[in-house]
DNA sequence: GACCGATTCAAACAGATGTTTCAATCGAGC
DNA sequence: GCTCGATTGAAACATCTGTTTGAATCGGTC
């Protein structure tokens, strides 16, 4: 249990496997979620003994547990949240940037960005991790996106409504991360019969992207004040 | 392989557990899905044997094919859905009545209608039988609500901006299913130090789900408003 | 150069899974 | 009443999983 006791003589190849097991845990468990990714496999990917998990980490489960930590803190660093005070005027404007922000978490595809990958495995099929996930990752978003919505509420809004909002925002962006094997075999249906064309064509490049977040924020914005508007006349 | 070649001779019991197993397969691949679903449990559920799976229906995945079938048939009665034509005029009222049928799919638990919650698991964990249950599940619905869409859109909407809006309509209602693993983990977090009270309140009571239907209705009338719009003056 | 702790590796382990086997059982028809 | 095909059941099978074992290896220290 107890590591390298003199912490000025790494091992120097131990902490490599380590963070190869960490790096090729990412990449696996993003793809394949928790319970689907093998320990082979990700061994494999990184180049090690299926044994050196145990040893490094203890388990299966503390290992991820350690990729999610790992995760969490290199994608604070990265692509920084949008928040309202980076523009208090334009609160519509913001939440735009925050839409943006959101879509590209989940859907753009980074080599060293796997946290928006991981949360969306994580929320619709949960391991024991999920609670320090919503705790550490996905409450601190809510936060944020409530903050912007609440500047384009009525300023009494109840937390009732406020709620209700907030999933009908997040919930647009959600779809296209948790539906994307449906518009894959939409798309393998769509194109019976007529072998032609790319059949599959890696969904969202930058001008989809673009296109979604604009889509978006403006359906959201029209549903914001006829969400509040009714809140005042209630 | 081959059955009874005599049909006026059912062999009573025969029919009788291969009704149990996909009476018990419907259950439990709606709670756990395909592939966390062991038929050991499904046999136990329905008081057959293991090796009985193999017998009447060939292998897991041909028996969860059959599952899905009989439960898209047995829906097909069921709780119909509303149509445009069911009042021409409203189509305000009908997008609200779809809201309200469609969560009501997802999320009110029903002895015999388990489409809906099977539907939900496949389209975020598929399973190779995912393409059969999106040519004959979801592309019914999702054109029964474009045709309703089509109706609050300006007559003369591009397919992208129809397609646009069919997923921030239908994304609203899939979020609280898709969710609800984390919603609970939110309530656990926020019930955190105070034992009281019930700790987990079976979430959609009759309540919560028509003003989850009027919420989600009211904000996607608005947001479709705004797209129709802005397609027109585009 | 011999020791020693930390680390790696191949192999085996225990458990669960879907599937198969084959004998026992049932039910109708001659 | 016996026979035969259809059905059931207990057990074994093959394969996969995470995990453990124990010997081999490496790197630095006295």
């Amino acid at each position: 249990m107890s590591q390298n006791p003199d912490p000025n003589s790494p091992p120097a190849e131990a902490q490599d496997t380590k963070d190869r097991l960490i790096e090729a845990g990412m990449a696996v468990f993003a793809e394949r979620g928790f319970a689907d990714a093998g320990l082979r496999e990700i061994c494999a990917q990184a180049g090690a003994n299926p044994a050196a998990v145990n040893y490094h980490f203890g388990d299966k489960q503390r290992f991820y547990t350690e990729v999610l930590a790992t995760c969490h803190q290199r994608a604070a660093s990265h692509r920084p949240v949008p928040r309202i005070a980076d523009d208090p005027d334009r609160p519509d404007v913001v939440l735009g940037r925050f839409v943006r922000w959101f879509l590209e978490l989940l859907l753009v595809s980074s080599e060293n960005d796997y946290l928006g990958r991981l949360m969306a495995r994580e929320m619709v099929s949960p391991s024991p991790s999920l609670l320090e996930m919503v705790r550490r990752s996905l409450l601190p978003i809510k936060a944020v996106l409530e903050e912007i919505l609440r500047a384009l509420l009525p300023p009494d809004v109840d937390d009732q409504t406020l709620g209700l909002c907030f999933a009908s925002t997040i919930s647009q962006c959600l779809f296209y991360k948790h539906n994307q094997p449906v518009f894959q075999a939409m798309e393998r249906i769509r194109a019976t019969g007529r072998e032609d064309e790319r059949l599959q064509a890696e969904f969202p490049d930058r001008n989809d992207l673009d296109e979604l977040a604009e889509h978006i924020t403006r359906f959201a914005l029209a549903g914001l004040r006829a969400a509040g508007y009714e809140t005042d006349h209630r």
